[in-house]
RNA sequence: GGACAGGUGGCCGAGCGGUCAAUGGCAGCAGGCUGUAAACCUGCCGCUCCUUGCGAGCUACGGGGGUUCGAAUCCUCCCCUGUCCA
């Protein structure tokens, strides 16, 4: 704390701007909500002028960082780490500054060191200190693997600030050890140690683990702003003021109210996460956006409407085809044996499209086969679980 | 190089000649109750086809070959992982 505060007022004192520097990890391209903790404080850095490092870790992602994983990634092909990073671009640019970013790659230093150049790097750290890494001891004594390039991943990171002169570098409270690496190694090198900034690591929607692709409990930056809201308001109660903390620019004062106010029963929990919702998609979208997307998640499982802004098909309809199959067509369903399986379960309903409200008719039978004739002129909604389809037939 | 232990569905983990599309747990999905929250209850959870039935066929227990009427289960070779020894 007092070393940032003393970077700061020499910064402001010289007029020379500190180095942020955040790293990321190429092989997951598409960002999601845990990604913006680390982008949103970035972000504020920059706000107060300050250079900010977006780093691409292209030549540490080929190792993959071990951190609680077990098994090693596949390498990955240059094409694709250009096109991840040509994605990563694009979407962090939804909070960061195009113009003032500075966005690196590390292959461009780690790349060219030589042999020597890394038994140099080698050597100014021990194995004892590499071992004071959690997960690494615990997978020794648990006698798992641990190999020798996961090993030292730590020193090719910590090495980047070197390169980069950071003063300052952002990670998520899983990194603590690496981001120190990185101070211990500026030092042998010479340099003022860069200050660390952890920040807390967001859950998915779970609620439990971590939100990362692998685990599926993603929300991702670029999803379309219904299915972002969708998701959002999925999410628990208690993991609302989480998201609320980590992800908007709500005061804890602020937050500390809303909670209070809900708890008191004076505001309802579902409009409050509604709230939410609207802010964030607002921030990745914009505001039109996120006000639609809130009328038509009111629209259709408020009030059980069909909203106006339906995805809606035009499908080839001359024979009679069984329903499950028709589902697959539809892209409900990914086979017609799941299909079948959920309209037994009751799943799968039907309605015609100018009912208002809507005269939801439960399909049940698998056997069902569906007729043109039935459907001349008019456009049906079908409903699979959670999802909506307008569907016009052409005979 | 040697000894030993292992490789089963998204994950964990049973099964150890037939009744196994494979117990159980987790995750997931759907229905009910709700606020698309939590908790709880119920069902589903490889694919295809149809006469939608406790139906038929196909694919699946690291890979190849074999024994057998029949294998995830036995034999054999190979690959991979871990531990220990060199």
């Amino acid at each position: 704390m007092e070393e940032l505060r003393a970077k700061l007022e020499r910064a402001t004192q010289r007029g020379k701007p500190l180095n942020v520097k955040a790293g990321f990890d190429p092989t997951a391209p598409d960002l999601h909500l845990g990604h913006t903790v680390l982008i949103r404080k970035l972000k504020h850095f920059q706000d107060l002028g300050h250079r900010v490092i977006f780093l691409i870790g292209d030549f540490t992602g080929l190792i993959g960082d071990p951190s609680g994983r077990t098994t090693t990634r596949p390498p990955m092909t240059p094409e694709e780490l250009a096109a991840n990073a040509e994605t990563y671009k694009t979407q962090v640019f939804k909070i960061l500054d195009r113009e003032k970013t500075v966005v690196d790659f590390n292959s461009r230093w780690l790349g060219k060191m030589t042999s020597s150049d890394w038994m140099n790097l080698f050597s100014r750290y021990t194995v004892a200190r590499l071992l004071e890494r959690d997960d690494f001891s615990k997978r020794l004594r648990a006698h798992k693997p641990l190999t020798v390039h996961e090993f030292v991943y730590p020193l090719a990171m910590a090495f980047d600030s070197v390169a980069l002169e950071a003063d300052v570098e952002l990670g998520g409270t899983d990194q603590k050890f690496n981001l120190l690496v990185g101070r211990a190694l500026q030092q042998e090198y010479g340099q003022e140690p860069q200050v660390i900034m952890t920040l807390p690591i967001l859950e998915g929607l779970d609620g439990v683990q971590k939100m990362s692709k692998s685990l599926g409990n993603t929300i991702g930056i670029s999803e379309a702003p219904a299915e972002m809201f969708g998701k959002i308001m999925s999410i628990s109660d208690e993991l609302m003021w989480r998201y609320y903390e980590l992800l908007t620019d709500l005061s804890p004062r602020e937050a500390q109210e809303l909670s209070a106010a809900v708890a008191a029963g004076q505001r309802h929990p579902l409009e409050v996460k509604k709230d939410l919702a609207h802010r964030l998609v607002a921030d990745f979208h914009g505001a039109e956006a996120a006000a639609q997307a809130r009328r038509s998640f009111e629209t259709q499982f408020q009030q059980d409407r069909v909203p106006s802004n339906v995805r809606s098909v035009t499908h080839f309809l001359q024979q009679p085809v069984k329903l499950p199959r028709l589902l697959v067509e539809l892209n409900l369903y990914p086979s017609s044996a799941e299909a079948q399986r959920k309209i037994k379960e009751g799943a799968v309903s039907i309605t015609d499209v100018d009912s208002n409200p809507p005269q939801w008719e439960r399909l049940t039978d698998p056997a069902l086969e569906v007729h043109p004739a039935n459907y001349a002129g008019h456009d049906v909604v079908l409903r699979a679980g959670r999802r909506l389809v307008k569907v016009t037939f052409l005979l």
